[in-house]
DNA sequence: GTCTATAGTCGGATAGAC
DNA sequence: GTCTATCCGACTATAGAC
């Protein structure tokens, strides 16, 4: 395809099934067929455009973690102070009982065991992790987050609190856990009173 | 049985194979026939003490959410400090990459969809973060932590962070991120220059 | 490009002998 | 209680017609 333009094609409804199986069933609960119902399309037609089930499930994974990638910086872009930063990517719109389409697939052996595979999931991660620290080190700088925090750890904490956020509304069948979660991290890093340890 | 002495047994391999595949590769992931091949055990013996896949899963779940309750009141149910159980609770010895064997079965859309599945993993789950939430709450009575905190909210938090750890600690292939968001809630977590907000 | 037909393997379960 | 034999459908892929 070197005309990039017009694509509604097969191709394209293809990578869009596999992204909504994969985040629903993931990797080794998505079949070829399921994909082919899906898209509307027949077993030629998958076979033609991609090598197979792990081709198909490749770009089906690189563009969710691009398309992850993306809500994150469009969050933690911003000009507001760091805390701010941090409360709209905490609190961003998210289908919480849907799970997070890049961090399920690291539940999936096929997809870890498969470097190419798990090449954008851990990625993305890395970037939003990465994204989020710059962020706590600024505000830190800049004096609008307290105490001696470390701005890498306090990244790792923010996406794994998200993370483990789908886990408990997912277990529970209910967004409230993640709320729960989402607005104690909110409270452990609100500015104090700004007393911080010069006293 | 009403002898429940002596079980090296069949079933008792059965059960245990089924968590560990289980814990490895979910419920979508897990065939009985993998399962006979892990314990020994041939089809029938299977098919005789248990009603098939589903029941088996079953006694497999319940099973791991029972020592994960264990687990988690051994290190929460002491003597000491809120701030010294909660991070007890969060150093405690983990298999980081392999994930939670209980936490991972809420990213499988049949033990999700199936009520008997879940409820195990749903009450293990409430349980622990209630457990945390009274330690929590006794130590804000006690002054050992500070600020205006939601006990409910932070005990969501603390297994948010461990479930969400797990998943960076796999997309990455290290423990490193897993220890990471660990520390840096306990960063959060420990108590500052205790000037609360009564200045 | 897309379709149907076909192949070989595995998944989950049953039947019946021992 | 445990075994082997067997069933049927699903999974992943290939072949070849259109």
């Amino acid at each position: 395809m070197y005309s990039a333009i017009m694509n509604t094609d097969t191709s394209e409804r293809l990578v869009e099934a596999t992204r909504a199986l994969l985040w629903e069933r993931g990797y080794v609960g998505t079949s070829p067929k399921a994909v082919l119902r899906a898209a509307g399309a027949g077993q030629g037609s998958m076979y033609h455009h991609f090598a197979g089930k792990r081709d198909l499930a490749l770009a089906a994974i690189r563009r969710s973690a691009e398309e992850l990638g993306a809500a994150a910086e469009a969050v933690l872009g911003g000009e507001g102070p760091a805390y701010d930063r941090i409360e709209a990517y905490l609190l961003r719109e998210r289908d919480v009982l849907r799970g997070c389409p890049v961090g399920r697939l690291t539940m999936d052996p096929e997809v870890i065991a498969d470097p190419e595979l798990r090449a954008p999931v851990e990625e993305v991660l890395d970037r939003v992790r990465g994204r989020l620290a710059e962020v706590i080190r600024a505000g830190l700088d800049r004096g609008e987050l307290s105490g001696p925090l470390d701005p890498e750890e306090i990244a790792a904490t923010v996406v794994a609190t998200v993370q483990g956020g789908y886990v408990l509304a997912r277990a529970t069948g209910s967004p409230t856990p993640f709320d729960s979660a989402v607005r104690g991290l909110l409270a452990l890093l609100a500015p104090r009173a700004t007393t911080t340890a010069s006293a």
